[in-house]
DNA sequence: AGCAAAAATGCAATCGATTGCAATCTTAAT
DNA sequence: ATTAAGATTGCAATCGATTGCATTTTTGCT
């Protein structure tokens, strides 16, 4: 019964004594056959677990059903790709495509073939593009933006192309000035400032202690982005080289964030009471750490649902706008201060 | 120049002055055509930037080049899919396919369409399918075992089709004794039992308790699987219960591990000196936690290739075994009690 | 019943690549 | 130069579904 093989249209056709076309308009619901042929037609096909030939499809109709996602990823060593962010994210984005019967092909730059800009629409094995991140730079997208292929982008929302993010400069702005608030004189700013994404994050950052002149603008640069390791790895370096004069921390990510406070609780140094961090994301995992993270969340499940969205209204012909998520401050005990 | 429209067979053949058929071999590396007008076609193809069809392909030679993963959610709030766990299994398995030259289709029974266990064969969107997870229960993977669609599984491996997984029971057994080891009287199981993979660990965790009548074996389940958040609601039920009776803890996850962590911070009972708490997967986080945690590591680099390989020997038409991958305790801080 | 309009159905071309078989061109030996 | 064997190339059918246009059937009205 299950090993029955395939059916085509064409033996649906022969059992119910139609034409093919008759039974390929049936059941795609063409109002050029009668009620009574649909139904039967309908029928038989269920009862024969009669399921379209996707590549017949797909070549008749030259298109796919099926959005490709990719995710863009620096350097060799850059594991922004295990960020529970991004897999977030890229779970949203395949709930969103389901939604809307579509398929998604998932790939990194990775794992992806060399020519993924274009593989994906030459071989027309996707229909459309959503490219996550814009990485360091964002010249291999240009390749596409002069191509009439539809694309959508999950992060900063100024380029030349549509692109679906967070409100980046705002979520640094916020997070930096509830640390001053908190009484930090000391702010250090932890991640890839010339990253698109964090440079808005960063401008936020010297904007809120622009405004607040007595507290020193601190920078601090981690080599490897969006991973705890990197963020423990920095803070010990500076802590062993006594070079860390901060009482106050934004982390251009959550995993960040948490590498700094283990290394600062390894050394014995309390969080929040002597150093506040805030992180950014809020992950699932930020109300879990300990102590629990203050952090700018980033909605990923719109975030998803939105890059979906313009990207289906692009494949619709219409022209469709960049848009920026708001962000907003969840304060937990990262940097809550007992004692003022 | 990259408007310029998509490229077909028919229209390099007509540039090279050859037919189609002399094309599709040249390109494909058949030995019918001479070196000479391979490298000719070869050039004006690669001028040209065509890419074959895939839907064409596809069509013509009854495949697709890309396999389908797809992951079980068991009940609706069910949030494995955000399991870094599962993620990270996700992204090996996504490099592995790049490797061979494969597409990698995404979804999860939440987002993919009802019948999953037949859409992607019948509509031949996909060659085969790697299944994550086997739910409670997973009755719905039999139907594809009576069809002959080649697929595998991630999970238990003692089941009636292939499947690649970790060896469970050893695992369980390795955390329990060395939580006895580490003079622990009362070790509590943290995870559903009836699980299919979490049951194997439980019965590693009895089985050490048995070699060792003096500790109790007392076990808990939790209602949610695979969450911290879980972890951390069942640890203070029982706190504030006043029935929280154990001086160990074997979690059935690594996030279930760090929820219950923070639950008993929270109040004030030291880990590990009070409680040892040893988790499984050994995820990222695990080194990153505060105090980092001991765990059972799952190799997912190691799995994710696995699955792929016999996978692909499967469409091969090969006979393939299923494999048990060995485990590993990895003892970090949880567990490691400073006085004895 | 007769007939035009409307509804339903079928025919055949098409999407782009692959491949068995036939046809043509080379090569080399006589 | 001739010719058979071997190397290349082309022809045409095929994969399975969709759709414009032609054709047949129904319907409704007189």
């Amino acid at each position: 019964m299950n090993t029955k093989k395939l059916m085509t249209l064409s033996d649906i056709s022969k059992i119910a004594g139609v034409s093919e076309s008759t039974v390929s308009r049936a059941l795609n619901g063409s109002k050029l056959v009668s009620a009574k042929t649909r139904a039967r037609v309908q029928a038989i096909a269920d009862e024969n677990n009669f399921r379209i030939n996707a590549a017949a499809r797909n070549l008749r109709l030259q298109n796919t059903k099926t959005v490709a996602v990719i995710i863009l990823i620096s350097s060799g060593n850059d594991q922004s790709v295990s960020d529970p962010f991004m897999l977030s994210l890229v779970g949203s984005i395949a709930e969103a495509l389901g939604n809307k019967g579509y398929d998604m092909l998932l790939s990194t730059t990775r794992t992806a073939p060399q020519d993924w800009q274009r593989h994906y629409f030459d071989t027309r094995k996707a229909d459309g593009l959503i490219i996550i991140g814009q990485g360091e730079e964002d010249s291999q997208l240009n390749v596409l933006v002069d191509s009439t292929h539809p694309f959508v982008t999950w992060g900063s929302t100024s380029k030349n192309y549509t692109g679906v993010g967070s409100d980046n400069h705002k979520g640094g702005y916020l997070a930096t000035r509830h640390l001053i608030e908190q009484g930090c004189k000391h702010i250090g700013f932890f991640g890839k400032a010339h990253h698109i994404e964090i440079h808005e994050r960063w401008q936020g950052y010297k904007q809120a202690l622009e405004e607040n002149r007595d507290t020193p603008l601190i920078d601090t640069t981690l080599d490897v982005p969006f991973t705890a390791q990197a963020g423990y790895d920095v803070t010990k370096q500076l802590l062993s080289d006594n070079s860390f004069p901060y009482d106050g921390a934004v982390a251009a990510s959550d995993m960040i964030a948490i590498g700094i406070i283990k290394a600062l609780k390894e050394s014995a140094i309390n969080v929040p009471n002597d150093v506040a961090v805030v992180g950014f994301d809020d992950i699932t995992l930020a109300s879990m750490y300990h102590p629990s993270l203050t952090t700018v969340r980033q909605d990923t499940v719109h975030g998803g649902e939105m890059l979906v969205e313009k990207l289906l209204a692009k494949l619709e012909g219409k022209e469709v706008q960049s848009e920026m998520l708001p962000t907003q401050l969840v304060i937990r005990q990262s940097t809550q201060r007992t004692t003022k």
